[in-house]
DNA sequence: CATCGATGAAGACAATGTCGACATCGTCAG
DNA sequence: CTGACGATGTCGACATTGTCTTCATCGATG
């Protein structure tokens, strides 16, 4: 198995988010995502630098906004997660699901 | 928040794969249990760096075995996880969860 | 035009993931 | 006793990922 075969942690937390904010995915609300779901607060360059590198896994794709961004400077980009990079996710989470079955006594259930 | 603050993907399956193990944790039960449970096929000299980074964030601990090793060789490592390790894995499973509810509809339901 | 706010991009460096090569120590055939 | 062998463990080197700060852009505003 080559090296990079794996996505890392933060990488799949990236992903997920993602997906969770739909049509809505900008990088900004991706950071939002990140911290309400998961607690982790990172700068806009790791988020940049993550994407970047998801995108040239073919793992995501992106699009300028349309809408005359009012809000000046840049046009925002719009991001997306392709199909590879849902069978990618979907993978890992599997094989974390095999190792965390049967493991309830020791770590209790997940809160909600 | 420490760059260090959460362990990386790696390193959770192994932390996982230690505690499935219960007392029979040495090195080659875990990377059969890694190979068995998640696919994940890596070499040795890997899960080791991996253990002794584990072990210097105090998520791990061994000792050496006891019985006569007839195997030949070094005595074997046995490993378990620490109270520390227990509630940095707790945490990191919480966070996944909450990014990934909701979205059975676009990744399907995890694999038995 | 100088500045500000919202974005995004780049550079630098730390943390993780990964392997292959090498060192050790019993056992066992000669 | 000695050298080959198998089971472990250790190391150094290097690729990938995670992270921040600093810099560059561009519209709107004064």
């Amino acid at each position: 198995m080559p090296p990079g075969a794996f996505p890392g942690e933060f990488e799949q937390m990236v992903l997920l988010a993602i997906l969770r904010l739909g049509e809505e995915a900008n990088a900004l609300a991706i950071l939002r995502e990140l911290d309400d779901q998961a607690g982790r607060r990172v700068s806009r360059g790791t988020l940049y630098k993550t994407l970047d590198r998801l995108e040239s896994k073919g793992y995501v794709a992106w699009t300028q906004e349309e809408a005359t961004p009012e809000r000046g400077g840049h046009a925002r980009r719009l991001f997306r997660v392709s199909p590879d990079g849902i069978e990618v996710l979907r993978a890992s989470r599997d094989a974390l699901h095999r190792l965390w079955s049967g493991l309830d006594p020791v770590l209790g259930r997940p809160a909600t």
